[in-house]
DNA sequence: AACACACCCTGGACGC
DNA sequence: TGCGTCCAGGGTGTGT
């Protein structure tokens, strides 16, 4: 579920293993995921270089080489990191695999090959060029609301809309609706001050904690606080509040998971 | 401008 | 057990 809470998780990860190693061979088993490099110019990047730092904007990952450009990564739907010795432990649809000279592995796994993968001079030219508004976690609650003031339409759409808000996709967005108690379909212009003060204390709080909890780990579930959506996100679940029952919407073009009770429709 | 929808790809879940 | 259908957490492009 690489929203960015995960992709956070996933950099922490890379940070405490795949850093200042010499990438001696890089192992390219799709290139399906290559966005605007082609496998000759990413193993001339990538080989005879070691990660440096990293740096996550929203979904996007980048790691640098040494300095000079970026490693770029985007997970799609589906996709996690995994660092690992022995061979027989490379998961499962890893389609890039770092191979260093400590004798360890970086695969990025992408099973639905919606990632990508890419080699960028300068994050920052690259974020703008896709057109990302900021990160989600470096708005503060005035620039929340004037992202909001000037897009009109349902608030769902809107904080999953990357060009505004880079960073929430359809669960996180799902789980910060329904701890605001307010309904995908809601348009924003329908919202109040006070909604919007609720709505940005929920956005910080699911971003927080899911990392805080996780995010990007398979117990992840297990870990969060009592009151969460998100392990009772399916339909006819019972609503962690309010005992009631769970329901699919369509709103965003994807299917939103809401509490009819605590979430009244607009 | 905003929205619905088809599409990209793989594979798990579900119904028969 | 086997097979077809539907659906999934991202993003893009098209038509309205």
């Amino acid at each position: 579920m690489p929203e960015l809470p995960d992709v956070e998780n996933f950099k922490r990860y890379l940070d405490a293993t795949g850093l200042h190693k010499r990438i001696e061979h890089i192992t390219l088993t799709s290139e399906k995921v290559l966005h605007g490099v082609t496998r000759q110019k990413l193993a001339a990047a990538l080989t005879g270089h070691a990660l440096s730092r990293t740096y996550r904007h929203g979904k996007h990952l980048f790691a640098e080489l040494d300095d000079g450009p970026w490693l770029m990564l985007h997970f799609g739907m589906t996709g996690f990191l995994a660092y690992f010795q022995n061979l027989d432990d490379d998961p499962e649809h890893d389609r890039l695999r770092l191979d260093f000279d400590n004798g360890y592995h970086l695969a990025f796994v992408n099973q639905r090959l919606f990632g990508e993968v890419g080699v960028v001079e300068d994050p920052a030219a690259f974020i703008t060029e896709q057109e990302l508004g900021p990160d989600a976690l470096a708005l503060d609650e005035d620039a929340f609301r004037h992202v909001l003031a000037e897009r009109r339409g349902q608030v769902k759409s809107a904080l999953m809309d990357q060009s505004l808000i880079a960073g929430i996709g359809n669960v996180y967005s799902d789980e910060m609706l329904f701890q605001a108690g307010i309904h995908p379909k809601t348009l924003i212009s329908d919202l109040d001050d006070a909604a919007v003060h609720t709505l940005y204390a929920a956005m910080m709080n699911v971003l927080n904690v899911a990392i805080d909890k996780g995010a990007g780990s398979a117990d992840l579930f297990d870990n969060l606080p009592q009151g969460w959506l998100l392990p009772h996100r399916d339909e006819g679940a019972k609503c962690p509040r309010c005992g009631g029952a769970i329901e699919k919407v369509s709103a965003a073009g994807r299917g939103a998971y809401i509490c009819p009770q605590c979430q009244p429709e607009p």
